[in-house]
RNA sequence: AGGGGCGUCGCCAAGCGGUAAGGCACCGGAUUUUGAUUCCGGCAUUCCCAGGUUCGAUCCCUGGCGCCCCUGCCA
């Protein structure tokens, strides 16, 4: 695995540590990253992931893995497993530092009683919309519970007969004791603890009472030492509420620092709607290569290198942003153009007969991998005198500045001849084009020009004799707005894009890709990178369309309509 | 409306009182057996607005305006 370099550019929470390590309040970081295991990480987990884990590997201190799995109900192992297969494949390694909240749920029920004996909780019987009309509103203050004075005794009665499982889910919640009136509605006595007489996935049945957001995940950051606690921007009203506890608690103190969450266009970045886009088989499953998510961009064939100098380039601060998709695919390109080995795929067939070409004769074509790494080494091509090209690479009657083939006219085969069309066949049914019969000039092999005549044109074939059938899927961008959630009055399922995917069933691809690895990337010259389908059969190889090439042509016969 | 944040180029983003980095996008041009890559050049007399302090303000002060978040027994 390659180790992820730490970013060179700052921010400012770089320039916090910074001070905290010159001041002395630090002499070592400790990060952590905390997801809950109740869905797929997506790119914005990566955001934090690179922020956290890069904080570590900067600073030489260390990043934690812990979930937060306070909520049973939502819970499941598979995200577990999923979590830690998309954080391993993004780079970066948390060694033996994983946690899981619910390991400490004896220390934070410890902490609930401690509280108690304090003065500073108490068990209220008030029911959840109770709770919310008592709560009061934005602009006005809340009322006090009748049961926000019982006595230390009687609280820690209750809450033990709580964990006794003698209540139902529901009937009583474990609160701060705060302030019912401050303008911040988290500090209104928040619950700390509800009841759920539901089974976790890791502790089973051994508890009935779970510990809220606002009791767990700071008192967990306490318990593990982390210095900077880096979590959202939505966050930002809970934190008077992290450091009442831990200083209410008098345990160790990190310190809670937020910045604004990673938005993409085009598309979604919440794991309530990517769930839901799973489940209403609106997408393959987690990771359809059309999802932010880390699996779906694996899938669609990014590299995790890529996703890195994505989150690098894209900045930490604390504005509100949206970036644009072509950032992302800008760092793909680049990835991609120095690892991708090169390779001739024709996505939608026209046949070329070559009719001054010996029939049944073929020759071997040695053509390099890589134009600018020798490294990649070469491979043979076959030659012959049937071939297939794009369909796209010809046309009857082509505008200005076209200079690929047309009735009349030369072009270059990438690696082999200039060939010259000089019929067209058609369908006299349909007036399709059926085939194009051309004639080569056999001097102009291997890029030579001896007449040193100007061919403009180059494009890519495959020769028919050994051509491997395959199926190739296209995928644009998710949704058909930049910000598909940006219109509150409509729902953004709305706004998904009809012709994100297109199944081309007829490719035929170059020999030697026949055996390639699922996984394994290549550039289709001058179409784009394309994937082996993590699902493909042997036999059929199926490719996914990772990005595409810039393509200056389409820019400008697209500007032209 | 109460509280908490944010406002520098189309999209991100440096900048921390001394006269606006960088990336993406976009527009030119060179090289090129990928209309790719690479390269070179262009792209904010101006930092939400208005006042003020200062020799000097994107950076400090005051007042506006705009956007985001908070009324789960979710995280």
């Amino acid at each position: 695995m390659t180790i992820p370099a730490p970013s060179a550019g700052t921010n400012f929470i770089r320039t916090l540590i910074d001070q905290d390590l010159a001041s002395g309040k630090h002499q070592a970081i400790i990060t952590r990253f905390p997801p809950e295991p109740n869905g797929y990480l997506h790119i914005g987990h990566a955001k934090s992931l690179c922020l956290n884990f890069g904080l570590a590997l900067h600073y030489g201190g260390c990043c934690h893995l812990r979930f937060d799995d306070t909520n049973p109900v939502k819970e499941e192992q598979e995200y577990i497993d999923a979590i830690k297969a998309d954080v391993r494949w993004l780079g970066f390694d948390w060694g033996t530092h994983e946690y899981y909240a619910s390991d400490y749920f004896e220390k934070l029920y410890g902490f609930a009683e401690r509280l108690i004996e304090k003065g500073l909780a108490y068990v209220c019987d008030l029911s959840a919309d109770q709770i919310r009309e008592y709560r009061g509103t934005l602009t006005e203050p809340g009322r006090e519970s009748p049961y926000r004075n019982r006595t230390v005794a009687e609280n820690l009665d209750l809450l033990r007969r709580m964990r006794a499982g003698e209540f139902a889910d529901g009937s009583r919640v474990l609160r701060a004791r705060i302030d019912m009136t401050s303008p911040n509605l988290n500090l209104r006595d928040p619950v700390l603890y509800r009841i759920l007489h539901a089974t976790h996935h890791r502790t089973g049945d051994a508890w009935c009472l779970y510990p809220m957001y606002d009791f767990a995940h700071g008192q967990s950051d306490s318990i593990e030492g982390i210095t900077h606690s880096i979590c959202t921007l939505e966050f930002e009203a809970h934190r008077p509420l992290y450091d009442w506890l831990c200083d209410a608690l008098a345990i160790y103190h990190p310190q809670q620092i937020e910045f604004a969450r990673l938005n993409l266009t085009y598309t979604v970045m919440s794991k309530r709607r990517l769930l839901e886009l799973v489940n209403e088989g609106r997408v393959a499953g987690w990771d359809d290569p059309r999802m932010p998510t880390l699996s779906g961009m694996r899938r669609r064939g990014y590299p995790a290198a890529a996703i890195r100098t994505f989150c690098d380039r894209i900045g930490v601060g604390k504005s509100d942003s949206v970036i644009d998709m072509s950032v992302l695919e800008d760092c793909v390109r680049e990835e991609l153009d120095r690892t991708a080995p090169r390779a001739m795929g024709v996505l939608r067939p026209l046949k070329v007969v070559i009719t001054n070409y010996p029939a049944g004769e073929a020759e071997q074509l040695t053509v390099p991998n890589h134009p600018k790494e020798p490294a990649f080494g070469t491979r043979m091509l076959p030659f012959g005198s049937e071939l297939y090209i794009e369909r796209d690479d010809f046309m009857e009657n082509p505008p200005g500045k076209y200079f690929r083939l047309a009735p009349g006219r030369e072009v270059r085969l990438r690696y082999a001849y200039i060939i010259r069309c000089d019929e067209v066949i058609k369908d006299p049914a349909s007036g399709e084009i059926k085939e194009l019969r051309c004639s080569y000039d056999p001097a102009t092999g291997g890029g030579e020009t001896p007449d040193g005549r100007k061919v403009k044109g180059i494009i890519h074939w495959v020769a028919a004799a050994n051509a491997v059938p395959a199926e190739i899927r296209l995928y644009d961008r998710l949704f058909s707005v930049a910000n598909p959630t940006a219109d509150k009055a409509s729902d953004y399922r709305g706004t998904l894009n009809p012709e994100s995917l297109e199944i081309l069933g007829e490719a035929l691809l170059e020999p030697t890709l026949a055996a390639a690895a699922p996984g394994s990337c290549f550039q289709f010259e001058r179409l784009g990178y394309f994937c082996v389908d993590a699902g493909t059969a042997p036999g059929r190889p199926r490719f996914n369309r990772t990005v595409t090439l810039r393509d200056s042509w389409a820019k400008m016969v697209g500007a032209e309509s």
